[in-house]
DNA sequence: TTAATAGTGTCTTTTAGACAGTATATA
DNA sequence: TATATACTGTCTAAAAGACACTATTAA
């Protein structure tokens, strides 16, 4: 577990740091986003709200995204939704377990999957405010504010804020998320013609079905690609 | 060194990976973008040329980005450089000494200061053609092609290509590091006026030297704002 | 029919590109 | 003066925004 090195205190082997996942999971609760937390089952902070997160494990995955992929599964019950690589956090004191680093990822899941995720057993979400969250343990608001930066950057030029829709939607709903991501109205024939022309959704057979203030029924959308696209920019 | 767990081996205690740092130096060599590399100085890959990298060392450092300038410090004689986390490449076939998690970081440095670096005693570069590199050891080209990919997407909306110059540089300058690094051609006069009506850069009191071919001496310029900013978009 | 959202068409504004033309240096 | 690059001005093209107007549903 060490290794032999030009150490600067010489004759000292290297430890390895600590290395953790922390996935800073975001949905739409009604009209809202909102950051999923659970509380942690273990020490240190046991019971407090926090990230979805834990330790990558050598023995079993593949790399660190198996890891991210694998504790989902495991404490939240979800698979199968849109997860990217943010960066690295690290140092000696933002675990007390020791010096440590967290990769973290950026994670989006559709309201019904999550629905469907705590009805299937998971230990119970909390969903607060991503852009105003309540003090979290270890140096989780520098990730969440790391996370909504990257979510709000990148849903400029990307399909990104369509992860967090059902995979069929209608373009007023899709218009929606933007804004509620982007933070900014939008207009609403430029958004409709540029989402269009760039086909990056195509029609299907169906429509959104009518309630009581939402009249007249829209015409129902899916992702022409189901991964991210990003369009205007390259990244 | 180790942490027990609900391991999916049962009984075995978990293993940390090995962490490391990877960075992607490239500098501007006469007209051309150059991928900088040393030989490695140590088995694994002993003599060959790669990224300058090391070990994370939790006695020194207080986090990766302040191992990534140890590095560059000690192996490079570099320092005060651009410096941005990429991403993180992990695995247990990456590297042969085990499961390892590698911290890559993309720096940009002008060309005479990796000359003076050279001068001032750092084991000798290696310059390259980034956008199709020698094999290399490792997962060294996957970290290559990402920071390259990265590069030049985040070029086209903000100030990066500018720290591949020195501190002064003419506006006809920039615009050939823009179209470099981008690999398009841009319009000359739209290129001044986003750049000038932005203020992204401030004049100073210099002009360029005419050299045989370059008959007009230029205006100079300084970065209105030593670090790295964003235009159009936010990220 | 009314009300409310869905969707279209078109004019205006903004921004980027093309490119001619002027300015300033060397030889 | 010839020439090569630096720089400016202006027309055109493309994209985004404003906004009126039409369409389709429930009640």
């Amino acid at each position: 577990m060490t290794e032999s090195n030009n150490n600067p205190l010489a004759s000292v082997d290297i430890q390895r740091p600590i290395v953790t996942v922390d996935v800073v999971l975001v949905t739409l609760a009604g009209e809202e986003l909102r950051l999923v937390l659970q509380e942690r089952d273990r020490e240190p902070e046991k019971g407090r709200p926090a990230l979805i997160g834990g330790y990558v494990w050598p023995q079993a995955d593949v790399d660190v995204t198996a890891a991210a992929l694998r504790i989902l599964k495991a404490k939240a019950c979800l698979d199968g939704l849109f997860l990217e690589q943010l960066m690295s956090f690290s140092g000696p004191d933002r675990d007390p377990r020791g010096w440590s680093v967290s990769v973290a990822y950026l994670a989006l899941v559709p309201q019904e999957a999550l629905e469907s995720a705590a009805r299937s057993g998971a230990a119970p979400f909390h969903l607060v405010d991503p852009q105003s969250p309540p003090a979290l343990p270890f140096d989780h608001n520098r990730i969440v504010a790391a996370a909504m930066a990257r979510l709000r950057a990148k849903s400029a030029w990307s399909t990104l804020p369509a992860f967090l829709l059902p995979s069929s939607f209608s373009l007023p709903e899709l218009k929606a998320i933007y804004e509620k991501v982007l933070g900014t109205p939008l207009n609403d024939s430029a958004f409709r013609r540029k989402i269009l022309e760039m086909r990056l959704v195509e029609e299907i057979e169906a429509r959104s079905v009518p309630t009581a203030d939402r009249k007249r029924p829209a015409q129902l959308y899916r992702l022409a690609r189901p991964t991210l696209t990003a369009f205007d920019r390259t990244v």
